[in-house]
DNA sequence: AATAAATGTAAACGCTGTTCACATAATAAT
DNA sequence: ATTATTATGTGAACAGCGTTTACATTTATT
């Protein structure tokens, strides 16, 4: 895999599209985001977008896989320093999460922006289910699991609750007023307030 | 206010371009909800639709408001049902939230879409608001709420896990392979699990 | 060296949001 | 009633969009 090249062929441009999606989505957002202005921003022709995503819906469902794996990565982070530190992993996995969202809001709508993606894309499904295999990850040593292949009650609220303030801070009206580290504060005492439930056996 | 006429004046415009974007949204999905479809469908031209929108993004603002202040009347009927019935009045606010995000997919993405719409648009706010009201309305008489004028941890909490699910229903890889009746069923459990934690007093 | 495959391009297509000068209708002022 | 004013709808035009197509150039294979 060549570096970037100034000659006819690019070299690395399904790639470097997916920079200039995340460069753009972050500089004028997500929706913004072209097609025409990737090519530019890239150095290419718009045409040649075509020869490594066969629609622009393509590009973002690749972008938006590209997403969860770096969330998968952050959390599966976050889980190994607090297993190191003696802390607490599911805290620590949870602020992770929303703390993720927060600093790369283009990577965290896009993953979930269901109607510009092709949601049934193989790739995104097998992101998608990493994910849901770290979130459990993440929880496995907090929860009482009884399905180890499909969620439990508590680990669908805790996954839920972790998600739902995540999208309250992005896309809605809660916490617009603070800064990043008083919304992690307040993330950090709703997740607290959960610990009671999450280690209890109620079976459903 | 006059009915549909089929003169040059349209009479009712203003609200028919939102029923449009309604009926377009439901059928092809937010997204792909066009301006001039919207005019066609309403049977009027491209450019009138300015005279009551600067803009599609002003459009969409008015949707979005619409679809918070339908939330919020869901939820308070949810509320008053409940109370006359003396049910739970938490579970069944938290129910009609998940519903309507379930029967109404493209209400419920458009009223959260920040960058589809204007989030300082003052209409917006009050509709946002007056939701959050509705929210605390329907906890007041479960949790312990200290502090009426923002939302304690225990309402936050409340608020993110119902909302958490809602979107991992709508735009996420959670229940995709069942049916409304089981999503809600699943959205109970979840809930229920919430009332040991909602009606405990930490203040934080 | 010749051929095939991969990758990038330029030009064109219909569709989009938006503007502007204009047309028509409803309302207010005389 | 007539006129003036305001509100509302139109048609034509604009640049920008995603996408296709026929073609150009580079890389890989024979």
């Amino acid at each position: 895999m060549k570096k970037t090249k100034n000659t006819y062929h690019h070299g690395n441009l399904a790639e470097s599209l997916l920079d200039a999606v995340d460069e753009l989505a972050t500089k004028f957002g997500l929706e913004s985001v072209t097609l025409r202005a990737c090519a530019k921003l890239v150095g290419v022709s718009p045409s040649s977008a075509f020869r490594h995503y066969s629609d622009k819906r393509s590009l973002l469902t690749a972008f938006a896989t590209k997403a969860l794996y770096q969330l998968s990565d952050a959390m599966e982070a976050a889980k190994k320093s607090a297993e190191k530190d003696n802390g607490d992993t599911f805290l620590a996995v949870g602020l992770a999460y929303i703390e993720f969202a927060l600093l790369k809001p283009a990577f965290f709508r896009a993953m979930w922006r269901q109607e510009t993606i092709y949601p049934t894309d193989e790739n995104y499904i097998k992101a998608t289910k990493q994910l849901a295999l770290h979130l459990q990850g993440g929880f496995v040593n907090t929860i009482k699991d009884d399905d180890p292949n499909s969620f439990s009650s508590q680990e669908l609220l805790a996954w839920s609750s972790v998600h739902g303030l995540a999208n309250l801070f992005v896309d809605g009206p809660v916490g617009n007023e603070k800064n990043k580290q008083q919304q992690l504060q307040m993330a950090k005492k709703m997740i607290a307030l959960l610990g009671p439930v999450l280690s209890s056996n109620e079976s459903a």
